[in-house]
DNA sequence: CGCTTCTTTGAGCAGCATCAATACTGGTGG
DNA sequence: CCACCAGTATTGATGCTGCTCAAAGAAGCG
């Protein structure tokens, strides 16, 4: 456990920074957080279907993703989460959680009481909004993965989700020259896709075969934006993003 | 055009009270907000993907929907509405739409300065968290949807969505007796669950035959909740309701 | 270097899509 | 009151997309 610094919290600000506007008094305040440290191991859970939490927490560094399991080990990923956000935000005016948070990577990860966050809500209205906002955005993610899901071929969700990614990488700094990190296996894309594990990896493949993206290594590399984007019919709009990047 | 008046907002304050606790005089100023109410045909847009809306929609009566248009026709419808829903609530602080808002059937229809309510979000902030987490109930069925179509049979998907809308009219008085209006087409349900008008065919005459619903008729008639339930793997956590009705 | 996890590849198959034709239903006007 | 029409529901035939099962490489890690 550590305890609240600005430093620990540039993340958080820098997310919120590349979706909303911040009055100075509100930044300060964001700032000024209690929040405690811990760093959480690859694939562990930092908060289970049906719990009531107490705290929300934020991605300090590494991924994280929220799922929902079904019978038979079945498995559907939500939504994949990068430094500076906050996965379970909502969990501020839902008390019972509705599917489970946990870590991809290691990941150090900040837990923000709620109390503080609701004191912070309302004295600072333009804090409130930035993070009202922060949850429309997850829910706007949302209904853009559903319709991938619901009416994209698997090949056009693979390019959906790299555009994605990198953009939202981006936008915290840590993407740059058409390369991101990518943790996650193929796995976790099926699951995230309602693919299975072998297809994606034959969608993969194809789109390695035909110049889209690089070979696999630690990184992904991105060749061909445009082919990506009209595979996908990628239309950044979604993210609600305010500025390009705080890189 | 008519004006604001309580009885016009009966159904958005019954929806409110449905999912959360409203003081006194929230609830007040809810009921004085300012409104104009239209009557809108069916399968009329309300606000399309990439306006900048000035308004919220507030369902009085009948159906609407929120979809994405993509290639060749292909769409995904995002959610459906009932009476009391503000089914773009979001744009309050997401400034372009990221689809559109149409109705099902014939709607009357409240627009809801954005204006009049941020004023109510500022001075009263418990009607601020009703409408915030009234979005994040959205969210979370975004999330149950996604869930559906990704990682559920069709089978699966039908007996959910059959269950979730039964429970929606339910909370605001207009189902009773295992019995719900039911005035969406076969391929609205199918551009709802990623799935063909065809296939929905064939999977309601299986439910009908297995005897877990009624048969066709303008209401739909439940008969078997046990049964739809298991199939759908349903559980109404995801709705976050407060109390069971308000009929 | 041995273990575990992840990726890759092959073979066979099932769920659901697509195309196409036929019935039904409610609403309309003569 | 009935014929007509548009939209919807139903049914059949066919085949593709992506699943499942299975096994063999790679790669990271202690």
């Amino acid at each position: 456990m550590g305890s609240a610094s600005n430093a620990e919290l540039a993340p958080l600000l820098r997310k919120l920074e590349s979706i909303a506007t911040l009055s100075d008094p509100a930044r300060e305040a964001v700032a000024a957080l209690p929040m405690t440290v811990r760093v959480v191991e690859a694939r562990h859970d930092l908060a289970r279907d049906k719990d009531r939490p107490t705290h929300c927490c934020v991605v300090l560094t590494g991924w994280a993703c929220r799922c929902k399991l079904l019978d038979e080990g079945r498995r559907q990923i939500l939504s994949f989460h990068v430094p500076g956000d906050i996965p379970d935000l909502q969990s501020l005016h839902l008390k019972v959680l509705d599917h489970s948070l946990g870590t991809v990577t290691q990941c150090r990860v900040g837990f923000l009481p709620h109390e503080a966050l609701r004191e912070l809500s309302v004295r600072f209205p333009d804090a409130a909004s930035a993070l009202w906002r922060d949850t429309l955005i997850d829910a706007s993610i949302f209904r853009e993965w559903m319709t991938g899901i619901g009416r994209r071929t698997a090949h056009g969700r693979i390019a959906h989700i790299i555009c994605e990614m990198y953009l939202k990488l981006h936008a915290v700094g840590l993407a740059e020259n058409d390369r991101c990190p990518w943790p996650v296996t193929q796995t976790d894309i099926g699951d995230a896709l309602g693919l299975s594990n072998v297809h994606v990896n034959r969608v993969l493949g194809d789109l390695r075969a035909q110049g889209l993206i690089g070979p696999r290594e630690r990184d992904l590399v991105i060749l061909d934006w445009d082919a990506l984007r009209a595979l996908g019919e990628f239309d950044e709009t979604y993210l609600h993003m305010e500025r390009k990047a705080a890189a």
